[in-house]
DNA sequence: AAATATTATTAGACTAATCTAATAAATTAT
DNA sequence: ATAATTTATTAGATTAGTCTAATAATATTT
């Protein structure tokens, strides 16, 4: 079996391998992972030793198909975990993230899948992210960022990139949640913050960071 | 906070001293915690530094009220887990205990209390065991041991004081469980076993140690 | 290309929780 | 009451995961 600090640290690697076409390096996980990067090198070895990653210092880090699956596991397990603390216990989506973090680390056979079941088989999580099958299928999902809007464009808030509390008490003072819907009313071509209307509400104006952390489709 | 090893010494001790009378050593606690003594006595000497437990060789370990509240709260959130496998996910008595073991160190301020509303505020949970309230109010109840009754007497099952997998697979083989009807037929004098009468069923012969195992009411 | 800055890695130390082996204290049996 | 046994405690080592500080290797500026 795998620790809890080996679970962490194939998770945010996983996480990492997310956005395309990045180098997966000792400092990235060291940020994700929130320790220092000596710590990592060490985890690294270890991690490679049981095969659930490789590294090189010129490709990165990288999942095997082990480590994968294990990854993947834990992912579904927090995405599953989060449908029922909002669905079934009342909590909102800022609220949650923290709880689904522990309780991601659960070990039982068919717990996940006990679990998914109970909730109705459930395609996405509160944030809107994909929830792995237990077979590790992801129901597919087409996102953009908001950022990636052209102007006049109506679209739908899918999902969030940024699941800070800070970011989600944002979205919530904001009235942004999933499914809410956004128009892009105009950009700024200086620093990238754009216009944009909320729902009915009146518009209002979001930086370029805010529209690079919403995933819409 | 604490750990989630302290969190199970308190634990440990806690139903320790749930027999009545009995001095709680550093070895009733050792063979708790599945540890070596020289073990717990580096835990003692940390717990009563955080004023959790008091400690005396004559006396032996005892939860300060501090200590106490804690470990009522793991406890409590154990139970209403238990009850969430069973009741909602489906899962039988005998397969609850470890994950429950788990499931009770998640931290969060109100999520023991989201359950209870959510589980319908049950006062026993599914090995007949009563739940602390989020005030440390326990419901009360009246039991004894099954090697207490007298004969061509009936009483209910209430409890288990065994949770081992061992015992309960055991149960449920005998299709005992809680609330089952159970009435003794004779006692023989020289083992202590007795011959019962399972609801229904035809007559069977358990040992005293299966008899000092389960509580009736 | 040399100077500077950043990133990766090693070496050695630290903490929490554990262990074994040795010793001290207390209990039980003879 | 002495011997034998059990229990409590100390001392020192071990493991997982972390840290800091120093060094090596890359990348980026100028």
């Amino acid at each position: 079996m795998h620790s809890l600090t080996e679970e962490n640290y194939l998770k945010t690697i996983y996480r990492l391998a997310q956005v395309e076409g990045s180098k997966i390096t000792p400092t990235s996980i060291a940020e994700g992972v929130n320790v220092n990067a000596a710590s990592v090198i060490d985890m690294i070895k270890k991690l490679t030793e049981k095969k659930l990653i490789s590294y090189d210092k010129i490709k990165g880090a990288k999942l095997t198909d082990k480590g994968t699956r294990v990854a993947l596991m834990i992912v579904r397990k927090h995405r599953l975990w989060e449908v029922f603390l909002q669905d079934k216990l009342g909590y909102s989506w800022d609220e949650i993230h923290e709880m689904a973090e522990q309780l991601e680390h659960i070990k039982h056979d068919d717990l996940a899948d006990r679990l998914d079941k109970f909730l109705g088989y459930p395609a996405y999580d509160p944030h809107g992210d994909p929830i792995p099958k237990s077979n590790g299928q992801m129901p597919n999902s087409f996102k953009t960022l908001l950022s990636q809007i052209e102007i006049g464009k109506t679209c739908r808030v899918a999902a969030v990139k940024d699941t800070s509390t800070i970011f989600l008490q944002y979205l919530l003072q904001l009235s942004v949640s999933i499914g809410t819907k956004i128009k892009v009313i105009d950009k700024v071509a200086f620093d990238g913050s754009m216009i944009i209307q909320i729902g009915k509400d009146n518009k209002t104006t979001v930086s370029n960071k805010f529209a690079e952390s919403l995933l819409v489709d």
